[in-house]
DNA sequence: CTGAAAGCGCTAACAG
DNA sequence: CTGTTAGCGCTTTCAG
């Protein structure tokens, strides 16, 4: 049973092909179709479900009305959080949302850059991983439009909403050291992009600024790819073989968690004299005996502002090539005490 | 900047456009096109880095190797590790996944179907809400690949991957007997599907073969609508006014955890004599103090089953109209006693 | 006010 | 072995 077509309910009416297209995008009015017309051919319309091939229009258009997402992993709260938000308004708007996870690997983000071309998506919304600039680049002189979020590409001109590392774990970082802390421990991942970088360089700067010596010892970077068991057991030596550690900063959530995790099978209990702070906020972190600090993004508007930004520019920005003004957004975390 | 074109391709190796797509398409060999010639154009195509538009070819080939997820909520854990694998899995065969959050709304769900079928989606996985049997039905008339998962359409001829729920509560109801509980709360949405149902029954059915009367006094149904104020003061009702209840079974895990949130707020101890059961894993019960036992949904097996199927549907199933066989997958859930 | 017709880029018969 | 050609379903210009 194929779909109806338009050429059908052009049949079925007795009008010509134009006609129905005109009534269908709603030129109608403008294209001065009798009343009458218009009134049968909708019933036709209405009658056989039709809805217009949008893989059609297209190519005939040029446009897909979808917008491709590509995250770290969908999974993660974070970014499913963002998506769901994007989803939200893009829908309301006409469009649909496309999504890929890169796992943080550039050949795939390349992989999938490419895919989402030969679909024709209208735009991309983009966490970035190291090495795809080029491809963003590319992306850029072909005029479609880009968002970047959660990690800047430094030498890139293109839209980017992002959040204040820096300050969110100089202000974790200062927390502790206001609480009274000397030894803290700061767990990262050993992706180094831009926005680990800076949460590194947040919590360095408030040490140094409070004449706290950097201990190398009790930095440390597990790798993104590192199943569980040697995380946990690289977690455990950190602990075992620092026990002046008295606060940890992680830089992200799951480390925290896991961390906790850790913590927990090996009964060390956190309280006044052990801190941790985890950068993200999560459920667990409040719900936690005893409930845990945290640096919280601003999800909700990150993702607001990266659908405004693309839907402005899907608006407007193809249409006119006027000067294309670049948004720069830096939103600032909240430190939240628990 | 035109991205270039098949056509184009044909002109700068001076071949026609059947050869080009041959090559594109690998069917070079079965073609018989010489070797120079598919080296020549190879290397014309690797320079422009052509791609060829999947537009183009989707609208000539009718099929678009994109299938649609509509989920309830994206950024929900569960849904958020399903569409991962699923998406991994998919994208290994060269398929890509669009998503929607329905939200539990129909009105909504209709909507997302006809948009996905407007794009000619190849196959669709849905975690459905009431009232859109009939739209699915009609996807099915039209052949068109479809799986459910989470919950089940009773009287629907459709593939589905879903957990054994009632047996899920019982266990847990069993369990928390068992430990001497007499007054089990049971927590649940105002959701009436499928599953939602057989988990209330399951508990149902724990409490009758055990000799425990059915207390509706301590059953409570939280709007899916309701905001978080109302949800929390709801549930501080139902703890305030029955201080009997010795154990709470909540039906999802978002409950749980808001109800986690109220019993910290009314500083109500989890111990011995007041327990908490979740259905759905999180984090948050394997980090709390004391540990919350689960009931655990096999997540990666669910994501594994539902693309399997989807993905032998679409290789064998449209071709050959052969006999339709459907998928009718009951998995079950673990209990996990912390 | 309405219709004819030219493609969008690609695939796949069918001809050489 | 390779080229010609007819569409896939729709939009849109240009004629009536």
């Amino acid at each position: 049973m194929k779909p109806t077509s338009i050429k059908d309910i052009a049949h079925m009416a007795s009008v010509s092909i134009t006609t129905v297209s005109f009534i269908v995008n709603g030129k109608a009015e403008q294209m001065r179709i009798s009343k009458k017309v218009i009134e049968r051919v909708q019933a036709i319309i209405d009658e056989c479900d039709f809805v217009p091939n949008q893989v059609a229009r297209s190519l005939r258009t040029g446009n897909t009305k979808t917008i491709g997402l590509i995250v770290e992993d969908i999974s993660n709260p974070f970014f499913g959080s963002i998506a769901r938000k994007i989803e939200d308004k893009a829908y309301k708007k006409g469009y649909k949302i496309s999504y890929s996870s890169t796992e943080n690997d550039p050949v795939k983000a390349k992989e999938l850059i490419e895919m989402f071309k030969s679909r024709q998506v209208d735009a991309y919304i983009i966490a970035p991983v190291p090495g795809i600039e080029s491809d963003i680049k590319q992306l850029l002189a072909e005029k479609i439009p880009v968002v970047i979020f959660d990690r800047n590409l430094a030498d890139l001109e293109v839209n980017f909403v992002v959040v204040d590392n820096f300050n969110g774990t100089y202000m974790a970082t200062k927390h502790l050291i206001d609480k009274g802390k000397k030894n803290i421990a700061f767990v990262t991942v050993d992706v180094h992009v831009d926005q680990m970088n800076n949460r590194f360089y947040g919590y360095e700067k408030a040490l140094e600024d409070h004449r706290i010596p950097y201990n190398e010892r009790i930095y440390s970077e597990i790798s993104f790819d590192s199943n569980d068991d040697n995380t946990n057991a690289q977690l455990m030596l950190l602990f075992k073989k620092n026990p002046e550690i008295d606060a940890v900063l992680f830089s992200t959530n799951y480390l925290a968690i896991k961390g906790l995790g850790v913590l927990k099978q090996i009964n060390k209990p956190i309280n006044d004299d052990f801190t941790i702070v985890s950068y993200d906020d999560h459920d667990v972190f409040r719900l936690h005996t005893p409930p845990i600090s945290v640096v919280d993004q601003p999800i909700e508007e990150i993702a607001e502002r990266i659908i405004d930004i693309v839907l402005h520019e899907l608006m407007s920005g193809s249409k006119s090539s006027a000067k294309h003004e670049i948004s720069k957004i830096t939103l600032q975390p909240h430190f939240i005490e628990r």
